[in-house]
DNA sequence: GTGGTCTAGACCACT
DNA sequence: GTGGTCTAGACCACT
C-alpha cells in the first residue's frame, strides 16, 4: 500500500489517508482480501499519530470497505461496495474543479495547467516507485 | 470578487474564501485601493457567519494583504506582500499533484486527466459569467 | 504564566491578555519551548471564554510569538521577533504619557505621581507573589 | 480646552476624549458655565468624526458634567457632580497600576520608571504650551 | 452601515 | 486533552 500525506495541506491527514486507501482499494490496485499494514504500522510509516489512523480504517470498516478482525488485522473487505467508486470519482472531479478556479484566478492559462498536470503524473510515478523500496510503503 | 463556497468540502470554508481574495488579489484581479464587500454583506452572499468571514478579513490583514479601516470598510492594502503568490503557487501545486496522484491510483489517464481540466476551465468560465449577473458576485 | 485581567477596563480584555503574553515572553519571563497554559485552561483561570483565548493565541502567533502544535498546545516559539520588544516599549510609554496628562490635569504633582507609581510597583510585587500559590497562575 | 488623542491606543477615542475633559472640568481648569468647543469644531480640531464627538457630550450631559444649550452651545453645567473626581483618580490609579504591572513585566526597574515618568511631565508640559498657540487646543 | 469584541455552545481533527 | 472551525447573537466604536 502507497499513503502520501501533505501535512501542509488544508485537507486533514484522515482525510488524505481514507480517500488514499478508498482509491486504491476501488481501482483494485489491492483487491479482496489483501491485508492493510497494522494501525501501528501505518501511523509509524506516515509519521502520524496511531489514533488517527485507527479512526481511518474505523470509518472505512464502517462503509464496507475493510474488515476489521480482532488479534489478526485489517482486510480488504470480500464485498467492498461499488458505489463507492463513482463517490469518489465525482469528489475528486470536484475537488479539481475548484482548484482549477483558484489556478484561474491566479492568471493560469489552459496550457500551464496542462504542464502542471503532466509533470504531477511524471513525479507521481517516480515518487511511488522510489517509496516502494523504502519503509514508505508497505 | 467573485467568492464561491464548496460547503462539502473537506477543505474549511474560512481557508477558500481566504485563498480566493489572495489568489484574486495577487493576480491584481482587483488591486491596491479596491474595497472588498463589508464583512456582513460577503456572509450574507455565501451564506456563512459573519465571524467566519470577519476571521478571514483579520487573517488576511495579519498577512499585510487587506487593510480594514473602522466604520469605513476593508481594502486591498497598498503594497500587498509578493511572496504570498509564490505561497500560493506552491500550494496549489502541491494539492494538484496529490489530486493527480489520487486520480491515477482511480485508474484515471493522462488523457482523461487533461479533458476534466479542460471541462473545469469551461465550468468555471460560465459559472464566473453567471454570476456577475447575480448577488454572489460584488 | 502570570495573567490578570482588570474587566471594568477601556482596554479590551484581549488586548490585555495578548499585551502581557507578549511582555512576558519579550522578558524571557519564559523563554523558547515554554508552554503556555492550554486555550480551557488559561480562559477557566481568568475568567473569559474560550474564543477569547484563542483569538489571542492566533494573533500572536501570527506576529510570530507563539506556536501551536495541534493536539498538543501551544508554546513560545523558537525564534521570537525581537522587534517586538521595540513595539511593546514605545506603546507602554506612549500609554504612560498620556495617563501623566491626565493626571496633570487632576492637578496631581510630579511627587504624588511618584508615589502612585512606587504603591503600584508594591502591590503588583504583592498580587503576584501572592497569585503564585493560587490557580490564576499557571 | 486641550484634547489629545492617541489613536493607536487600545483606549478608545471617544473614552478618552471624555477622560480629558472630565478630568480638566473636574480640576477646574476651566469651571462651571465654561462654553465647550461646538462638536463640529472638536471634531475637526482633533481629526476624528463628528459623530464620535457628539456622543460623548452625550454621555457626559448625561453624567450632570455638561449642560447642551439648544441652538447655543454646549456648557459646563453650574453644578458638576463632585462624586466624579474620586472616581477618576481612582480609575487613573488603577490605569497606573495595569501600567506599572506590564512596565515590570517588561523588566523595567522603579529607576526606569521615574525617569519615563518624569519624561512624560515634560513633554505634557511643551505639548501643552506648544498646543495652547494652535488650533488644536480651543 | 462598517468594523470590533465577546459569549455560549456544537462538533471536528490530532496527540 | 488540545487545538480548530463554525454558528448565533449581543453590544460597542467609528464614519
Amino acid at each position: 500500500m502507497f499513503i502520501r500525506i501533505e501535512k501542509a495541506s488544508a485537507v486533514p491527514i484522515s482525510r488524505q489517508i481514507a480517500d488514499q486507501i478508498r482509491a486504491q482499494a476501488m481501482a483494485r490496485t489491492f483487491g479482496p482480501g489483501y491485508k492493510l499494514p497494522s494501525v501501528r504500522q501505518l501511523a509509524r510509516d506516515i509519521g502520524v499519530n496511531q489514533n488517527t489512523v485507527l479512526h481511518v480504517y474505523e470509518r472505512l470498516t464502517g462503509e464496507g470497505l475493510l474488515e476489521r478482525r480482532h488479534g489478526d488485522g485489517t482486510y480488504i473487505s470480500d464485498s467492498p461496495p461499488t458505489h463507492l467508486l463513482d463517490r469518489e470519482r465525482d469528489q475528486l472531479a470536484g475537488e479539481l474543479e475548484q482548484l482549477v478556479r483558484r489556478a484561474r484566478m491566479l492568471g493560469l492559462t489552459r496550457e500551464q495547467l496542462h504542464e502542471i498536470i503532466d509533470k504531477a503524473i511524471t513525479e507521481s510515478l517516480q515518487n511511488q516507485s522510489t517509496a516502494h523500496d523504502q519503509e514508505i510503503s508497505s
